[in-house]
DNA sequence: GGTCCGACCTGGCAGC
DNA sequence: TGCTGCCAGGTCGGAC
């Protein structure tokens, strides 16, 4: 389910093989991960030369050197590939390095006729960028400047920017009468956070999701701050979370899973001991998501 | 404007 | 063994 740490981890792999690389042929096979129709796309995308690859919350963001933006949203399941002409990933110089990784990688590896493949692009350096996606909920567009930058302001703060803060996040939790959790799940107010690190986030401030967030207050405010930044920041470093081995399961754009699953506190561990109070962990359901929490230790 | 909820989508799995 | 139905969850759009 890739979040902020997993986008993240994706846009570092993938922006030191595409900068300045520029697409030569487009194949769209499934029309509904893009806007628009496959052809429009096809059209659009072709002879774009991508300038840089970043984030925003969890988008993908290539910009384009026309100045226009490819935004892409992985929502469940959607992963970039690249792979050199023989098919094959390149191990790249980041991450655990070595036989280490080598052994780590899932069988995922793309093949031509791999049915989850949605999207082929080829590069003009003879590589392959593939959009796969086993239940197509990923999207894609290219936009103008303009529409992206109008896009962007309806979103939230960034979580790892200058311009989240205590006060910030204090300020936007006064003003809303849903619960905490279901509030950190709200794109527009916060962007990037998901199910899951929302719920590790409110373990380790001790907060209740069923708290109100208006009733939050300054104190609990500072305290989920310092979570939610510390534990986005050890997830990007163990290179996101993947939760188990299928074809659904998060892994980076070389078929790299994250192990940030390791260290988990709360999430999926529905009857296991709190690891802070021992109360068996539980499991709600919030605004139809799972909620797993301690209601031992978090008010 | 804020909040809530169904729809989208498909593999995996439990239950029968 | 095979079928059915539920579950996973990020975003969008419509309803309230």
């Amino acid at each position: 389910m890739p979040e902020l740490p997993e986008v993240e981890t994706i846009v570092r792999r993938l922006a030191p093989r595409l900068r300045g690389r520029t697409v030569v042929r487009a194949d769209v096979r499934r029309a509904n991960v893009v806007r628009g129709t496959p052809q429009r796309f096809e059209r659009a995308v072709t002879g774009a030369r991508i300038e840089s690859v970043s984030r925003r919350g969890k988008f993908l963001v290539f910009r384009l050197a026309d100045g226009r933006v490819w935004w892409s949203h992985l929502r469940m399941t959607g992963q970039w590939r690249v792979e050199r002409e023989r098919g094959r990933t390149r191990p790249g110089p980041h991450g655990r390095g070595g036989r280490v990784r080598e052994s780590r990688r899932m069988d995922v590896a793309h093949r031509p006729d791999d049915p989850y493949v949605r999207a082929v692009f080829e590069l003009d350096d003879g590589s392959t960028l593939s959009f796969v996606d086993v239940r197509t909920l990923g999207e894609m567009e290219i936009v103008s400047a303009r529409q992206w930058t109008r896009r962007e302001a309806a979103m939230g703060l960034e979580p790892l920017s200058p311009e989240f803060t205590p006060q910030a996040l204090a300020e936007r939790l006064a003003a809303s009468r849903r619960p905490v959790k279901e509030f950190l799940l709200d794109q527009t107010r916060i962007a990037g956070l998901g199910n899951i690190y929302a719920v590790e986030a409110l373990w380790r401030a001790g907060i209740s999701p069923r708290r109100r967030a208006r009733s939050v207050g300054v104190r609990r405010a500072v305290r989920l701050h310092r979570a939610i930044v510390d534990v986005l920041r050890q997830a990007v470093e163990k290179a996101g979370t993947s939760l188990g081995e299928t074809s659904q399961d998060y892994v980076d754009s070389e078929g790299v899973p994250g192990s940030f699953q390791e260290f988990l506190d709360v999430y999926d561990r529905e009857g296991e001991p709190c690891r802070r109070c021992r109360t068996p962990i539980r499991r709600i359901v919030q605004g139809q998501r799972s909620t797993y929490y301690c209601p031992g230790c978090q008010r």
